[in-house]
DNA sequence: TCTGGGGTCCTAGGACCC
DNA sequence: TCTGGGGTCCTAGGACCC
């Protein structure tokens, strides 16, 4: 291999890990983080791996063992997890070009250095995060990201690759056929649940049968995915990012959708929910430079356990190509009126943003615009900036922080239960850690 | 009497990922 | 009582156009 080719960096037990940054006690303890509404675990510590949690178990139905075994809980604090996120991209960047940042915890990068030098920058790109933020990454190195993604796993299983694993090592002296034969279809990347039965179902149960497999005969009976897997393995790149690199990536629709914190039925908490999702999406939508030309808005009842599903859903188009907060988030609470039915309790309710548009490509003319105050949104957008997301918002009480921690989502009872939530210490003045030295 | 074929756009649904 | 919340890509089928 001439050069290092794709670099993937991804941090350990990502949400774990943010957690014990700012509370180092809790490092080499169980921990787990759990989803919105403190429903399932999403990330879990070494230890906590150890004593056989599950990722996406739901915790009510493992809280008294857990308990038991001193596992600690906690609330997802993605505002901590957000900022931590940033500053390690950031520091990532500075070691390798093209980053594209594939989710909060990790990226693909690609390093013009031959095989040795890209190794010494990885590991030195390693050090740096883990003094620079206190989070401990793994690095895989491969020909394709495919590889890469199977490297990165490596590192993160064996300790002697000191959190550092390049394909070029594992390849040796087979060409990778012995470490493909040790992994399943299914921990492949690409290939999920459904896909690993039907592979099974016709004799193919390791990496290594796959990579063999004829390409063209199993897009013919599968699909044009699996065989970019298939020619991934084999060690050519055929799969892309979709937009370049970096923050050019936009999303295409944006959408901002929760669980209630307890059933609702009323129409006009239901739009209050609304309009407070659509000011999310909103947000998002301006940080990405996009209007959008339809809004739609659904909640829907029941959990996983219900009886009877019950949705509503509308759409409602705009008139011109918009990013504003005060028209959106009508468009949303209008979206649903007269749609719900008051016997049926909602359990979630979402705001989905589409027809989006660059907003440099779409200026109206003052003249021609929506007849609306043009300042108030962008002023909205200024408070949010400088004081914090949902500090001032539109229409009504729902969603608005009180003052002080305890009672700052107090203003709707429907908003999601996040009862072992971590300080924000990187976003929040309040919550910023007090330091003791002795 | 003859009744094409290629292209685009949109939508819904499936599968997968983190 | 209690089971995230985002996204992506691909395919098929329908509407429409020339």
């Amino acid at each position: 291999m001439a050069t290092g080719g794709v670099v993937l960096a991804d941090a350990n037990n990502f949400f774990a890990s943010c957690e014990a940054v700012f509370h180092p006690e809790l490092a080499g303890k169980p921990l787990v983080v759990l989803s919105n509404n403190d429903g399932c675990v999403v990330a879990r510590s070494n230890e906590a791996k150890r004593l056989g949690i599950v990722n996406g178990t739901p915790w009510f139905m493992i809280r008294e063992t857990a308990e038991r075994d001193h596992v600690i809980a906690r609330s997802s604090n993605y505002e901590l997890y957000g900022s931590l996120s940033r500053r390690m991209m950031s520091i990532l960047s500075t070691f390798l070009p093209d980053q594209e940042m594939y989710s909060i915890d990790e990226c693909f990068m690609r390093s013009p250095w031959d095989t040795e030098r890209t190794r010494q920058v990885c590991v030195d790109m390693r050090r740096a995060v883990l003094q620079g933020i206190g989070i401990p990454v793994s690095v895989g190195v491969a020909p394709t990201k495919t590889l890469a993604k199977i490297t990165n796993h490596w590192a993160k299983r064996h300790e002697t690759s000191h959190g550092v694993t390049l394909w070029h090592d594992l390849a040796q002296p087979d060409g990778g056929t012995g470490v493909l034969s040790s992994i399943p279809v299914e921990d492949i990347w690409g290939i999920g649940r459904r896909m690993a039965r039907h592979l099974r179902g016709i004799g193919i149960r390791q990496a290594a049968q796959l990579r063999d497999s004829d390409p063209v005969a199993m897009r013919r009976r599968f699909s044009v995915q699996l065989e970019r897997t298939i020619l991934e393995l084999r060690g050519f790149a055929c799969i892309y990012d979709a937009d370049g690199i970096g923050e050019n990536i936009r999303n295409s629709a944006l959408l901002c959708s929760r669980m209630f914190g307890e059933p609702v039925n009323s129409e006009e908490t239901i739009a209050q929910a609304a309009s407070v999702y659509a000011q999310y999406a909103c947000r998002r939508l301006q940080r990405q430079h996009s209007l959008c030309t339809m809004v739609s808005a659904f909640c829907s009842s029941g959990n996983a356990r219900s009886d009877i599903p019950s949705a509503a859903h509308g759409s409602v188009t705009l008139p011109d190509p918009s990013d504003d907060p005060v028209i959106i988030a009508a468009a949303a609470r209008s979206a649903l009126h007269g749609k719900i039915i008051p016997s049926v309790r909602y359990a979630r309710a979402g705001v989905l943003l589409t027809g989006l548009v660059d907003a440099d490509s779409f200026r109206t003319l003052p003249t021609l615009g929506a007849d609306t105050d043009p300042g108030l949104g962008a002023a909205l957008e200024q408070v949010s900036r400088r004081f914090g997301p949902m500090r001032v918002g539109i229409g009504c009480a729902a969603g608005i922080r009180g003052k002080g921690r305890a009672s700052e989502e107090a203003g709707a009872r429907w908003t999601m239960k996040r009862n072992m939530l971590s300080q924000r210490c990187t976003t929040r003045w309040d919550e910023m850690p007090t330091v003791r030295a002795s």
